[in-house]
DNA sequence: TTAAACTTTCAAAAAAAAATGAAAGATAAT
DNA sequence: ATTATCTTTCATTTTTTTTTGAAAGTTTAA
């Protein structure tokens, strides 16, 4: 397999696992193009490898900058507008996690936290149901919430080299 | 707010958080409604509460037991299938994480181990930065499988008792 | 200012995903 | 073997999501 070839699979292969977890699939393909290129990109560089339309790229491009994964950069003496991805692994997924539990998370808790206060009849077995099932998931996702609030604080080495070492015990 | 008016909350809740990962958004509500029933429903009454046909009340519920999340039961001298949530957040997290694993982790740490494979010219900046850009991705979702697999094989106290204590330190 | 170079917007079109429902397929009782 | 009850399928329709591209907007420089 050669390099051109190589880009390709791994573009798509982004752009498969994102659409899988509710991302865009082309937002995920210009994610995984800029980072794979050296150099950043110009708006017509990323229409032209992708195929895809001014509009489309300029949008994309926005909400990878909203996910804090993409800069742009701007080169003296000219006026387009550059667009790089940060490579760090790390700081992708920090970014990632952040931004989900921000606009995902968060929100879900607070409904599961009105709905754990919802007062009712103890020996109604729909009730009874409701509440645990309610009270349940909401301290999964507080335990979720509470383990991402720590990865957020943490610092790489830290995490990679702890996490799974401990989980093998 | 009462048990009813909750209850919509919840469906709606559930279903919402479901899209935004990924799930069919129908999938998630069936799910969320089974959770907080205290029996078993049957298809019909599947399709009452949430205004939605057979076929896609059928294929929603068997989709549901592909994942591990719902299981049919029959009642002696009825014909009437009846369909029933696992109301244990721990068993729904561990059968999620590991369908998910299944379907798009592996498949992808794959792609990633053949790309990492790629051989070309080091000192062309392209190769280096395809290169370093699939090989850190390609740990990383080593590392993330790893945690995964541990996590599935792992006692529920346990879990919840060390993770995020862990984070804290 | 004017105009060229570049960016952003958004209504409309296209594509993708999900839902419908009638018909076919099972199953079990009579 | 027939019928009634219940389940599954899948071609079609509907809904939702994504993309397009032309027009409007912005910025810079002459």
């Amino acid at each position: 397999m050669e390099l051109a070839e190589a880009k390709l699979k791994f573009i798509e292969a982004w752009g498969k696992l994102g659409s899988e977890w509710g991302i865009n699939r082309t937002m995920a393909q210009v994610h995984a193009l800029l980072l794979v290129s050296p150099e950043a990109l110009t708006t017509e560089e990323v229409m032209a490898e992708l195929s895809i339309s001014r509009g489309n790229a300029n949008m994309t491009l926005r909400d990878l900058i909203d996910w804090g994964l993409v800069e742009k950069q701007h080169k003296t003496g000219e006026r387009k507008e550059y667009f790089y991805a940060e490579k760090d692994t790390w700081i992708i997924a920090r970014r990632v996690a952040e931004e989900r539990k921000k606009r995902e998370l968060d929100p879900v808790i607070k409904i599961l936290g009105q709905l754990s206060e919802v007062k009712g009849d103890e020996k109604d077995p729909a009730f009874k149901a409701f509440n645990s099932s309610v009270k349940d998931i909401s301290k999964l996702a507080n335990n979720v919430n509470t383990t991402l609030e720590t990865m957020l604080k943490a610092e790489e080495n830290w995490f990679f080299g702890s996490i799974f070492k401990m989980f093998k015990k």
